[in-house]
DNA sequence: CGTGAATATGAATATAATTCATTCTTTTAC
DNA sequence: GTAAAAGAATGAATTATATTCATATTCACG
């Protein structure tokens, strides 16, 4: 009933003390103000200005409701400018999901750095390990995946952030520490230490186990990579980690380190965003601080790493 | 650009989630809820819903446009209830002028009782001595002049509220006090006590003093009925007053009045409202109230006071 | 009291909003 | 995985609303 409009009108009256001139910052003609402002008093029940007089007066009602307008339409000014910022790519939402769990490790840099340039976006962390993420993805509840699994998806794009090898960490006394590569069914004696994670999300299974039908000693789970590799270094399992997410622990000398297979377990690390978003600069400038952040984590270590 | 429709429309749809209630609840189609979201999407630049997912979830866009439309629509609703109230005659402005001075004893009692139960009227009181009140009435300026000259004018309905006594008040000592009633050449050698207004808005003056030609010896003001009071006491002069104002004093005794001239001087007090106000509850309340309180006020004193 | 400036009014016009009929998309259930 | 159902989008036609134009009326001021 009562619209922005009107509150608009009131303003322009009371401001410049006659319709003419308020019609005339309105862009709009006298006749078209007086129609109006006729209208809309006729709807209220009351009379906003008094005509009489001149410049126009207005009523108690329309103080009252000049009051809400000098209450309203700043709100709304600010609102209105915000929607540029949105609308220029300057302000959103950035969901971000990790099914990599020793992605924290160079993402939470990333994500501080990030924010410190782009205070407009709205960015929230979640790890996807209770649902699947590229779905909600493609459906706009998440609107960027970590994954080192790029399924081909309608409007999906995969950006390829790094290719790492995922090493079996062993204690430095471990029997393991005299071969050159580690073969998988060596685990056959071995407790394997895992993030508390589905078997179906770790490559150490679907990309080295399964395939040679090899089935560790034991399984046990640890929430962190520092737990993790507590547990390696005092011979109570061996885990399957990231060269990356290894290095500072392989340098400290607290454990060890080897490939996995003849060839080595390699995986690709991915970022996966809605096609349509590719070109928005906050999203844009997201994947570049996140290759950045993982170049320097690469860079900082001495384990080999091939770039994708 | 921006109206209070779509807000509504966001708010709606987001309760709702799906155009097809959102639609059915703000009594228009689903087609029209389509075309108005997209209209407002594409002038906007921003995307506000995501659809492709059931039931619609909002974006960042969408999420900041409704925190205004939380902020700003309660502010709507009051006001237009305010409106309602307006409209009813149950809320507006009573700007009120007095042109005699000791008016004030019986008004603000007068006004005091009103505001317990127009708590949405503004009252608003001045002493009409720098500007003519009955034209600022006609025009709006004024909602209601308390006057004893009711001029007739275009729109201005007045209402009568007591006809009373001008008494000379005094001294005890004073010679005047032998007579019955004080002729106008009885003043020529008294100093004359009167508010510090305009002559022409004095009775004593226009009805009694001028029609006689006569001067008196000195004439001084004096801002308070208690002031003139006091100095008629002390013998420093006379004063023309209201009977109902002089009242307390006499009654006390510090004082003495006199009827002037052979008639006795009279005068009836109007309250003037601009016709179109006559019938608004709020106004129409004003002026009972008025009246009953000269009623109360007159009767409360033992001076002789006949009704209009 | 007349004159110039401002507001009001009515009919015509332009603009915007809504519906209708239909298609396209997503969800759900088998 | 597919069909049915429900929801959302679309385009053209329609309706409602807002605006203008031309003119009448009202108001302030000399």
């Amino acid at each position: 009933m009562l619209e922005l409009k009107h509150l608009r009108t009131i303003v322009a009256i009371t401001e410049y003390g006659s319709l003419v001139l308020a019609a005339e910052k309105l862009f709009l003609t006298q006749s078209a103000l007086s129609h109006q402002l006729k209208e809309i008093e006729s709807r209220l029940g009351v009379s906003l200005f008094i005509r009489k007089s001149r410049p126009v007066r207005l009523t108690a009602a329309g103080e009252r409701l000049l009051e809400t307008a000098r209450s309203v339409l700043p709100i709304m000014t600010s609102t209105e400018r915000d929607m540029k910022r949105f609308a220029g790519g300057e302000a959103g939402r950035l969901h971000i999901a990790i099914e990599c769990h020793s992605c924290f490790d160079w993402l939470m840099p990333a994500i501080n750095q990030y924010r410190n340039h782009w205070k407009d976006v709205e960015v929230d962390l979640s790890t996807a390990f209770n649902f699947v993420p590229l779905p909600a993805l493609q459906k706009g509840r998440l609107d960027v995946v970590i994954t080192s699994e790029p399924k081909p998806l309608n409007g999906i794009h995969y950006e390829p952030l790094f290719r790492f090898e995922i090493l079996l960490a062993v204690a430095n006394t471990h029997p393991l520490t005299q071969l050159e590569r580690v073969p998988a069914v060596a685990l056959r004696n071995e407790t394997l230490i895992t993030y508390p994670v589905d078997q179906e999300r770790l490559d150490i299974f679907t990309q080295f186990l399964r395939p040679a039908d090899v089935e560790p000693l034991a399984i046990r789970t640890a929430e962190l990579t520092l737990m993790m590799v507590q547990l390696v270094a005092s011979g109570r399992g061996v885990c399957a980690l990231p060269n990356w997410a290894l290095a500072p622990y392989l340098q400290g000398g607290h454990i060890s380190a080897k490939s996995l297979g003849e060839t080595g377990l390699f995986s690709t690390l991915y970022l996966a965003v809605r096609e349509e978003q590719l070109d928005t600069p906050y999203v844009r400038e997201f994947i570049n601080i996140a290759k950045e952040t993982c170049f320097q984590t690469l860079e900082g270590i001495n384990v080999v790493a091939t770039l994708h």
